[in-house]
DNA sequence: CGCATATATTACTCATGGGTAATAAAAAGT
DNA sequence: ACTTTTTATTACCCATGAGTAATATATGCG
């Protein structure tokens, strides 16, 4: 379709660089939303706010979201589907029971430490719509059976001394989910530093041998990632066209989409 | 004082009853507000769903409290009463580091796991003035420099392994304060249970010595305190009078009460 | 009773902020 | 250059809900 390239400028150029735009101003909305709603809570930070601290206006935004409930509820899912790859991968990896945990203690840490990771923990559910509240609220249990399982693996294996998985797996998820509330991007502490002292101490209490090394399988990026999450960030997202109310809320889970 | 005891009745006891009476209807105000704050969030709740569940209505609220966020802070504040009785009792106590520890960690859970408790964790300070939003904060810094006290003295007196008690203090802290986020007052886990698995689990990875038995000391109530904290719940309240602004924010802590 | 006080109601005000309509200013396409 | 599409702006609308004024109804009390 259309591959006339007959003179020498490529017709991709403009129609990609123009979709590319649109998703880094997509992109720097989320990234203001989530700080501003992190710093003053969802119902106190305005559009208003958002948008000035971007140098546009309100309606603009509405170029890229179709609601206010809609851009929290993207905030949240660039956190979720960050831990979404964590878990996948650690799901790929062969480790024994204590060994995913770590994984996943190590990971998930660092991913509290980020405005979207902590997103997830502090937005409140309740300030979405019915169906969106749903997604959440499953993707919350889906977490937590992961620690459940990785645990349950783990005295399985021998790995891990027995103990309920389940209230192992709230005590150690409640450890990790409250950095989301106490931790100061600019403060001491580097993000690392946070995740490989939780990943040892939370686990040693339920080793049943020492630990040997930080599994650098789970965080495929090494560096903390500070600005911009790039995970599937980068997705599209078409646009909203002349207002008129179209799409429903949205399909399972990614592929989300402006109005239209 | 108006001693005349001449006829038969105590002048005292319409006295006594109308403030006893003024402090039930203010407490189950209380009660109904931190219950709806939870379950909807403090802005989604209106004053009017306060009201309607009493069967008053709104304005009627205003002879008891001067504002929303008066409400809110009340609701805060006798969560924290009950955390201030805990933490006296263990600082009584002659119990070493580790003895210390476990005893808040006990007790804290509980707490936790009611809706006064709760709401220590789950409102936003953001909601609250200026003024009370300092008294809270102050609040919690104290909260996290006594586990890190404990951690420490533990540490000092060989009850308690070596560890970093700033990071301790946090994952401590952290699954103690996710309770209150997933806590179901109508579920299978009685606040006890949750307790005492908590004091075990959270500080033998710490402890020095094996665990000897669930010190009573710090739980003065022993059942759960589901349905109306009687902790320092009835003080007065004196009433608004006619609607006039008067009274600032409120003093130093506790001894609280309406507009003029 | 009859005065005073406390408590509650009905009927408002009014600031706030999400969302929209009409329209202007850029880009892109031809 | 001219047309179309995208992106942004200005100027609104309007639902919501906190808080208030005026007033009515209990309750206490001499």
């Amino acid at each position: 379709m259309n591959e006339r390239v007959t003179d020498d400028h490529s017709p991709w150029m403009p129609f990609e660089s123009r979709r590319r735009a649109r998703d880094e101003k997509r992109e720097a909305v989320l990234r203001t939303a989530v700080h501003l709603f992190l710093e003053q809570g969802y119902h106190r930070a305005t559009l208003n706010d958002v948008a000035e601290r971007l140098n546009i206006t309100k309606p603009a935004l509405y170029n890229y979201f179709r609601s206010k409930e809609d851009i929290l509820f993207e905030c949240w899912a660039l956190g979720q589907e960050r831990v979404d790859e964590i878990i996948a991968g650690i799901n790929g990896s062969g480790a024994d029971g204590l060994g995913k945990l770590r994984a996943l203690v190590r990971a998930y840490a660092a991913t509290m430490a980020t405005e979207f990771g902590a997103s997830m923990v502090r937005f409140n559910p309740r300030d979405l719509s019915p169906d969106n509240e749903k997604t959440v609220r499953a993707a919350k249990r889906g977490i937590d059976r992961t620690f459940r399982r990785y645990i349950a693996d783990g005295v399985a294996d021998g790995s891990i001394k027995p103990c309920d998985p389940k209230l192992t797996a709230f005590a150690i998820a409640g450890s990790l989910n409250w950095i989301g509330h106490w931790y100061q991007r600019d403060g001491a502490l580097s993000p690392d530093a946070i995740a490989d002292e939780f990943a040892v101490r939370l686990t040693e209490g339920l080793a049943n041998r020492p630990i040997k090394k930080k599994s650098a399988l789970t965080a495929p990026d090494g560096n903390n990632n500070r600005k911009r999450p790039k995970g599937g960030l980068h997705e599209h997202h078409p646009r909203p066209a002349a207002r008129a109310a179209d799409q429903p809320g949205r399909a399972g889970h990614r592929l989300r989409r402006p109005p239209s």
